[in-house]
DNA sequence: CTTTGTGCAAACACTTTGCAAGTCC
DNA sequence: GGACTTGCAAAGTGTTTGCACAAAG
């Protein structure tokens, strides 16, 4: 394997070394699939993260690109969540907590800042003596643009 | 078709009033898989509600059920979410927006009280000029039997 | 009697798995 | 060299569709 670790990102050094961490091997493959999530840099579908896999590398297959996102996954390098169609959609974890605001109509996503989300758990976390594990909560709503 | 309305509950004949309202026709099988979910009394697979519409009435077909849903859904007699393993649910819509807190280890499900969420959604309504059009949140965490 | 819905079977899409060959460390 | 990973092909699951017949209004 060519040691091209020229184009990387911060970021992307720190999954490497979750990778590492695990005991699990960094191949071109991996590197690729987390290229693929990272150019599409919100939440995308394993459809859309093979079609940009493929683009860098032809070989690939698509079990390669399930199994090495169920290993992703299992690591918290990537989370999984729902979007608007029901279709499961993966996207790299950030360093802290994050959340999301997103249009049912024109699909613009916004980020929740955490302060408006922390307050909310921590009333339900007081109200209903629940540990709130959810770091990735989704919203749906319509923007200002979208209604009226 | 036999007029068995015999065991009908008050919100089930507001259901086959949509159905109704929609020109939609009140068949058996629609009986039978609105029977289905009610049964199940929270978020269902659709697996469940095949299952256990077969017990009611082994004549009715997958893809009836499929379809149903479908419609069910379109009329806004029932609702889909996702649940931790990333399965479709579908639970049927009460008179007003309700919203849950699930526990991710034992699956304990309590209805989360209004105001917290309305408080909530207020709050991001007015910081991100968002109108939230969610009426059914689901928030994960861990209840207090579980951690400790 | 017209329109809508159903069961059946087949197609389709998505995901998982066993295995031999290839790659990483 | 040894353990891990991949591509391939095939099987498994879940979902959708076309069509002739059945049922609802």
């Amino acid at each position: 394997m060519q040691e091209d670790y020229g184009t990387m990102t911060h970021n992307k050094l720190n999954y490497l070394e979750k990778l590492h961490e695990n005991g699990s091997r960094i191949t071109r493959q991996r590197q690729v699939i987390l290229d693929a999530i990272c150019q599409a840099d919100g939440h995308t579908t394993v459809g859309e993260i093979y079609y940009r896999s493929r683009k860098l590398d032809v070989s690939i297959d698509r079990s390669t690109v399930y199994r090495s996102l169920d290993l992703f996954v299992k690591l918290g390098i990537v989370i999984v969540a729902e979007n608007i169609n029901g279709e499961r959609t993966y996207e790299l974890v950030k360093e802290c907590p994050h959340h999301h605001l997103i249009c049912t109509i024109c699909g613009n996503d916004v980020e929740i800042e955490n302060k408006a989300v922390d307050d909310f758990y921590m009333q339900l976390s007081s109200e209903y003596k629940y540990e709130i594990t959810m770091d990735h909560l989704i919203v749906f709503g319509v923007c200002s643009n979208c209604f009226g």
